[in-house]
DNA sequence: GACGATGATGTTTGCGCTCTCATTCTGTCA
DNA sequence: TGACAGAATGAGAGCGCAAACATCATCGTC
């Protein structure tokens, strides 16, 4: 060990590097947080300390002077659903592009209300700047606003009363597509099987495609209820096999479309020939089912890096140069869809 | 605003609790960290002060001064791959049993070993305690040997030289089953789809493929090339399809396998009639394939659940009462599978 | 009823960094 | 050449908390 080292086994500080590059600690301070105003030279020469210290930056000690955390706080509901985890590829790229950090807060499925405050607040407590909700309910509650309030996060934009505020992705958008297709292609009405009834989007869905049947003057029929997984589309397929007229379904994902579709084959009915069926989200499997899945699309990477930059935006204060333009669902046609039989 | 509060908007700091309550910082401290010896009528007032102030530990203050931070890191490669999610359920549940708070440094896909080093480096930079490596490659590197000498790491045991370390779950058992499966169904050989050459789990599946073969006297075939996706199980299908003799395979991901199926459907080849079929992971999806899959499950939300246990216990030094015993692979035999046509 | 043992609480100090402000250095222009 | 703007650097304070140590109250014991 040379005797230009510490000679204890602490990690080493601003202190030690300041000494062996012959500055004072604001220099290295200003050196490894990257401003201006420091000669070429002088950098040169903090930055080998660095190097042969092997410092590095104490982020707590930081950000404890700085009032400063470049930490984004996600909060999920725990579910190993393919939506989740490519919302978090989204916004972890989003993040390491700005340097920021992020941490994870996840809750049970199916958690109270209280659980989600609770999520909130170890985010806060550990320094979250922004946080994500990634999380399936409206949180109105008077407790979570006074922490959205203070905190900024997205799902915001749901609470506040600007009807023009953009949503992360328009729910509404998705079932209107899902519908208007099975109806433009000459089916007289369309089944729907939502999602778990504890998710907005199930409800946003619901809501959509029983205004685009009126819209057109058609009653909706019952719902054939469903909670996201393939068991329940398949509980649903058996359902709606059993139900002569149906000609069309909309399903409020592609995991309850596989077990729906199963269902129907082993009842005898034929997708897209005697029922047609369309899903939402295009996994990475839509395209392998039989047939493949006609769908809507949720670029979910793509919102999350949208939440993710539209967050940083807010908490720099700044625009953002590649600011996300709004993330639009899109209709994947493939076979599972058909007219219905003359 | 009441005059007891403090009249500006800064945070509200353990100095005015402490006022409020009547006592020192420190016992605000202590009834904070939830510690014994404190009054209970104490404590209650500390309580209702931190309540009326709205005050909240800060966290960097916190570990600053005691130098713990309670932060799990976990390195993941960028993928939407379930098995991804589901392990960081397990993960984000064990560290919230024992109160650490979990952040993600996700890496590019495909990522060269510096990217690693990288990531381990950002995460050791916040503060990270123990850190997972949910990672597909080997990293022996001197740079990572470093860090993984003072930060504490799963995988190390891969890395160290003890044989008999636990891995956190044994791929060649997963092939071994998979494999002697389908040759005591009594096919003459098995042919294999591995995944990824990048990923660690691809060469050591391969390997016990080409040992359990070798065993039973049999000359392996010929890799049919896979990557983990869907289409790439298609091309592979297609392959496969074209190969009269081949009555047998064993495919390295689930999804690859719906692929796989659809295209030897395609070219009319029967699963199990003709072909029988294992993969690997049990995805909810598994079931409801056509046919259902015969796959080897990987208890993912296990995996990370044991991983972080694992590293917590070291982290305190104790032994974790929930200790997690090993966590087996295991063999699900649904329609996929079948014994060779006479 | 004096003594120590124990429990409850307070005081002081410093964690490692960035902020503000002061000082020194450099180059430029009259 | 001297003065001055502006860049480069340094000095000192303090962020909010917990560790270590000091002090005070309380209790049972003989």
């Amino acid at each position: 060990m040379s005797p230009r080292h510490p000679s204890d086994d602490r990690a080493p500080n601003q202190v030690d590097v300041a000494r062996l590059a012959g500055v004072s600690t604001q220099t290295v301070s200003r050196v490894m947080s990257g401003q201006q105003n420091v000669r070429p030279e002088t950098a040169r020469r903090v930055l080998a300390a660095v190097e042969e210290l092997g410092y590095r930056v104490h982020a707590a000690a930081a950000s404890l002077a700085s009032g400063r955390t470049r930490i984004l706080g996600v909060i999920v509901v725990s579910t190993d659903r393919y939506s989740t985890a490519a919302l978090g590829v989204g916004i972890q790229q989003a993040a390491a592009e700005h340097r920021y950090t992020v941490t994870t807060a996840a809750v049970a499925d199916h958690a109270s209300a209280d659980a989600f405050v609770e999520a909130f607040d170890r985010l806060e407590r550990q320094g979250a700047e922004g946080i994500i909700l990634g999380v399936p309910v409206e949180l109105d509650s008077p407790a979570m606003r006074l922490r959205t309030a203070r905190t900024p996060s997205t799902r915001n934009e749901r609470l506040s009363m600007h009807p023009d505020a953009p949503l992360i992705i328009d729910q509404h958008a998705i079932a209107r597509q899902a519908v208007e297709h099975l109806l433009d292609l000459g089916h007289k009405t369309v089944w729907h099987v939502p999602g778990d009834e504890y998710w907005l989007e199930t409800r946003q869905r619901r809501e959509t495609w029983e205004q685009v049947l009126t819209e057109r003057g058609i009653t909706p029929p019952p719902v054939i209820p469903g909670d996201w997984t393939p068991e329940s589309g398949y509980r649903a397929g058996r359902t709606i096999a059993a139900i002569p007229e149906a000609t069309a379904v909309f399903v409020s994902s592609d995991e309850m479309a596989f077990g729906l579709i199963r269902a129907l084959h082993e009842a005898g009915r034929r997708v897209p020939e005697d029922i047609s069926v369309v899903s939402v989200d295009d996994i990475a499997l839509a395209g392998f089912a039989s047939p493949a899945l006609t769908t809507v699309r949720q670029p979910f990477e793509q919102m999350g890096r949208a939440a993710a930059l539209r967050l940083i935006a807010q908490l720099e204060g700044v625009e953002i140069s590649d600011a996300p333009e709004d993330v639009h669902p899109e209709l994947i046609v493939r076979s599972s869809t058909a007219a219905p039989r003359g």
